[in-house]
DNA sequence: TATTGCTCGGACAACGTTGTCACAATAGCG
DNA sequence: CGCTATTGTGACAACGTTGTCCGAGCAATA
């Protein structure tokens, strides 16, 4: 009789276990995959469970259990971000194949943060995490990882925190990089980048030094140029140095946003400066301008961070390890007119 | 004695009273900023939660209070899409104004993944969801709707479910892009598209037509492709068309992939028809030959429907709304050379 | 047929938190 | 000074699930 009164509800353990006329126990067995139930008995209970439409609540499971929520956590900088685009992609696409959810966070560059959300992913009580740092401090997470939540830093390593970290070989791709544009010729190189404060930055323009020194060439601060945030900074950057006396005859652009505003710009003036890039883009091979590329693969970075956490996740208490991706050097977009550089 | 043994447990709120010495109660209330606690038993069960490191169980919080669990989940195709991402990115910081976190998971244009997806973040009691639909009936949500749990729908319209929706005004952006191509003389016009089962592409060619017969130009279905997937197929469907006794003197791609082969074909060849594109992209100002392109705020997209979902999970019961975002027809691109048509 | 061994169902408690209710302590009033 | 309001605190149960444990049922064996 009252039984259907209250349809505001949802179904529990209890309701399929009435419809069924079987006990809560052996709905949770069923539920669960558990052997040995009798297999009439097992598709009451199925057909009780799709006819309520339930669920199982999984506060109430992972409360009980103590264990896995099936989801782990991704912070990163900033989610439009292309680049962290990718990395979300690849990590979903990973934590699927482990049925498992992804929950996305935003640091946007902030440690404070950084550290509430990635507080708040544990208190959820993710499987894992996989973190992009922002901070420089993550000792606070040495409790967390204590307690057994597994974390993987990725792109930049974690500061004051043994963990496993995925990074790419940014010194190694710059310096190559940056031989090339030595071993052409230049000698006036005209670098730009975002903000010395991310790892990346600084690891770049260390590579691009280590290139320098053996070549002889001078590291000429001037030639330097910190802080530019956006394509039209870097236009304007690229402008004010061509104006020098002795203008640099290529440059090397630190991210692809800065890649844009260099190439904008010697469009327009008509400039032939070489251009290197760090960040390979999916419209490169379409710029007006010949452009060397410092390539790598994003979603391998993503791909291979994931799949250390799931081994964590499944019990693996090895020692933490780095790994270090390689780079590629890709030449792009139009021909080169004809490599002329002024004496 | 033993109150210090076996450190390997999560504090918890009994831990956290015993310490400070009041009761499991008290430790709730200043936890869940109760008024009228004593200040002083404030600031001991304060001192009390930072020494043991104590975080709430949101599973245990949210089972017994059967109440929000500060997550929304938002469903898109797939986060590695600059498009969803953006949208992502737009959904995340307004989920962050409402303190709450963000699930995104990838249907990959399979429904049955998608309804999969659905009901799981349901499962997990989300306190909304956002969804771009893949599939073309959600009538199986329904149950959760009334169920209590609010649902936006943005891009694309749900299937067989009155739900809040926002929408983009596709075949208004497309009618005005096309008139103006038809405004400019154009009488042969090549329409690349990706798919027809997806519903935006409909509404584009839809548009498409809309300008078309005013005109008393003929629809000719030579002219339209469907199944365009990547740039590169793009590019050869441009190239067969030019190749036609009477070529099209312009093309209208229905998304920003699909303009990419196309003005990479146009470019290899020198051609100078005309081009129109749905979506706009960051580099489109770059690429080496004028295109008009039809631009929308994808941003302001998630924003809305954000928005409209935080009304829902506030209580706002009014009828379910559909809203419409304009679009803006922008020219891009290098200048054109000199708009001559072929006879 | 009695005994053993094995399978499988069900009663019960527990996970960590919060809502309900009742009680203690204090203040306000006649 | 005793009575009621008001405020602050705690005991208890409950959320929905799962682990433990016991015992009923049944087949195989002596």
């Amino acid at each position: 009789m009252a039984s259907d009164v209250g349809r505001t509800k949802r179904p529990t353990m209890v309701d399929v276990a009435t419809r069924a006329g079987v006990s809560l126990k052996t709905v949770s067995r069923v539920v669960n995959n558990v052997p040995h139930v009798q297999p009439e008995l097992v598709e009451r209970v199925l057909a009780a469970v799709a006819e309520l439409g339930f669920r199982r609540n999984p506060s109430a499971s992972s409360l009980r259990s103590g264990q896995a929520t099936a989801t782990i956590g991704l912070l990163i900088e900033e989610i439009a971000n292309p680049f962290y685009a990718m990395i979300a992609g690849a990590a979903a696409e990973v934590a699927r194949q482990h049925d498992t959810m992804l929950i996305i966070a935003s640091s946007e560059e902030d440690p404070a943060r950084e550290r509430q959300l990635l507080r708040d992913m544990c208190a959820r009580r993710v499987d894992g995490l996989l973190v992009v740092p922002a901070g420089d401090d993550h000792s606070f997470l040495r409790a967390e990882v204590e307690l057994g939540t597994p974390m993987v830093f990725l792109d930049r390593p974690a500061g004051g925190l043994l963990a496993d970290t995925v990074l790419l070989d940014n010194r190694g791709g710059a310096r190559a990089g940056v031989r090339r544009l030595v071993e052409a010729g230049h000698r006036r190189i005209g670098v730009l980048l975002d903000s010395l404060s991310v790892y990346t930055m600084r690891e770049r323009l260390d590579g691009a030094q280590d290139a320098l020194a053996p070549a002889g060439v001078p590291y000429d601060t001037r030639l330097v140029r910190d802080g530019v945030r956006d394509p039209a900074e870097a236009a304007r950057v690229v402008s004010e140095m061509l104006d020098r006396p002795d203008p640099p005859t290529a440059f090397f652009s630190l991210n692809n946003r800065i890649t844009l505003g260099v190439i904008e710009e010697l469009h327009r003036r008509g400039s032939d400066a070489a251009v290197l890039g760090f960040d390979d883009f999916d419209v490169a091979r379409l710029v007006p301008h010949p452009l060397t590329v410092i390539a790598y693969d994003a979603r391998e970075l993503a791909r291979t961070a994931t799949e250390l956490l799931f081994r964590r996740i499944g019990g693996d208490r090895s020692w933490p390890r780095t790994v270090v991706l390689p780079t590629e050097l890709i030449a792009r977009g139009a021909a080169p007119r004809r490599a002329g550089h002024a004496p």
